[in-house]
DNA sequence: GCAAATACTACAAAAAAGGTAGTATTAAAG
DNA sequence: CTTTAATACTACCTTTTTTGTAGTATTTGC
């Protein structure tokens, strides 16, 4: 029903780093998933759908990597949820805004659904990456053993 | 991540009718599939473990069924999860009181992941069956046509 | 040109959700 | 005491979602 999933985790994770990079600094993905022990290519995917959606910004090549568009406290936890796993809706029979799409809807407990959506919604939005970044980390390894 | 289950809706529309029976009254499992025209033996299923749980109460034979077993507005959201859906966690790492079940946990996340939780109590703790049951809901087929 | 980075696609394995079938048990009603 | 209508329980199957892997293309700094 309510399930903190891997690429959310995987997502946050990198975002948390990204948070704390000093100015004009990149992380690749690489360093990422060495850093915390993450399966690369997954977390590699994971990172360019935060790129399409402008929440980050990726620089090819070597020295390349990636860094926030915005600062922290800019960034709702709605927009990564979207980025990560498509706008995302607690039921189907809902449009992005929260109601349901027809007139008549086929679900049969439309407003319990509505009551969920509403609590779910107004977390979403009101809940922004730098509340995650005071976080303490638990890196598999530290700093000091990557290259 | 946080996605309405049907079996969360199914035992929702049971206990919603459920709140609105007269006192001494029962609802069959048949019953609520037809009106509601829900699969039959997997809603059986879920009312026998809210039956377990002791949400609502059971009897057998013909002109049997289920009823409430406390008042609606006594009934917390978190205790329908529970017996539905098992003690959920949103992370495998916590435990049911929402903290990390080692001293060094395995989580990498760990302080993201219990402000989710948090929130997460919060909401399932301060939500009862009563905010539900003042819904309409949206039969499939109305009363009349029963039986 | 090489090496290091991201971009993209397709596929596969594992886990969770949703559903079906069949049998056992209980109890009211005739 | 038999029938019948209800719940109790178990096993299994199908579909969907999640998670992970592999391989190739593209970009770019040196």
């Amino acid at each position: 029903m309510f399930r903190f999933t891997k690429d959310m985790e995987y997502a946050l994770i990198s975002l948390v780093e990204l948070s704390r990079l000093p100015p004009n600094q990149l992380v690749s993905a690489r360093e990422l998933s060495e850093r915390y022990a993450l399966p690369f290519k997954l977390l590699a995917r994971i990172l360019r759908k935060l790129g399409a959606a402008g929440v980050i910004k990726a620089f090819k090549g070597p020295q390349g990597g990636y860094c926030l568009v915005e600062p922290p406290d800019r960034v709702k936890l709605g927009r990564i949820i979207e980025a990560v796993r498509g706008d995302e809706r607690i039921a189907d029979c809902l449009t992005k805004e929260g109601s349901c799409a027809q007139d008549a809807c086929g679900c049969t407990i439309k407003p319990v659904i509505e009551l969920f959506q509403d609590k779910w919604l107004n977390f979403v939005e009101n809940t922004t990456l730098d509340e995650f970044a005071r976080s303490e980390l638990n890196p598999e390894r530290p700093m000091e053993m990557l290259g």
